[in-house]
DNA sequence: CAGCTAAGTTAGTTGGGCTAAGTATGACCG
DNA sequence: CGGTCATACTTAGCCCAACTAACTTAGCTG
């Protein structure tokens, strides 16, 4: 019950499929609760931090790629310019534009976050078997498709 | 950036598998939000309430196996009875628990979801040549021994 | 029975999402 | 060139979901 251990795959049926990959995002959820509760910053805010790495971008955008509403991200951006770990800027071709982009502080964050999360996860990994490994890289592009309709 | 459409597969060290792995885990979360959004019942609720299809369960447990604590779940539990979609109950053994169980009506929600749930997921799935869903189905079971540490 | 432990609840705070409404700037058109 | 519409954000107010601290009630144990 309600265990994803034992999905019993060699059948690729979708509907039966659906119901493996259903349990094992369950799992997948609260696994990721876990390992994220109590970082220096939540997974959200980690995530809109990993969005400013390559540079400055406009609140729409973050918000688009977020999948939330603007003004949820304003708030978002709110908090982490609190912190100091991003600044807002403008945009000199349009003054309606608000641009957001890493401090260094924030940077420095971004990166600890990322290497304490990396590191967690190759743990876990490195339980695997290196078939297992193989397995699971093999299914990375493929759940990547997922919802990209 | 931060699209994982290109997990580079094919490399199976543990530290590089991390990173597509991370990528992957953030892109489901995105697609898990977006599917959930609207729903009668959140994505919580509808997992408490798949706690519950086999039988009652007690608070501890609940809080336990969703990986919350006790507050947490007896609002999640209040809300939910409030809802006509739970009852609570007493153990007669130790009058200090409270068990709790699916209604009718709570049953046929969860019911309802679920379908609703995995229609969507194999929609998705249905999108995918033969061959990628058993690559997915085989990587399932490495996917639920993830955290089992 | 006194005192400790265990099970839940209540209260208060924070984060994160939403919609509706407001402000300011750009764009377009008569 | 001024009025109107659209765009980009922000503000305000709501709900859900997580946390800790503190309280209540019930069982256990010396």
């Amino acid at each position: 019950m309600t265990d994803p251990s034992a999905p019993d795959p060699g059948e690729a049926d979708p509907g039966v499929l659906a119901e493996g990959v259903s349990a094992v995002l369950r799992h997948l959820v609260l696994l990721l609760r876990r390992t994220t509760a109590g970082q220096p910053v939540t997974s959200q805010q980690y995530a809109v931090l990993g969005s400013l790495e390559q540079g400055p971008r406009r609140m729409t955008e973050l918000a688009e790629e977020h999948a939330v509403q603007l003004p949820t991200m304003t708030v978002q951006i709110n908090r982490l310019e609190d912190a100091g770990l991003v600044a807002r800027g403008a945009d000199p071709a349009d003054a309606r534009v608000r641009t957001v982009e890493l401090t260094g502080e924030g940077r420095a964050r971004l990166l600890a976050v990322r290497r304490a999360r990396i590191a967690r996860l190759g743990q876990d990994l490195e339980a695997l078997t290196e078939r297992e490994r193989e397995t699971l890289a093999a299914a990375l592009p493929v759940l990547a498709k997922l919802g990209r309709t």
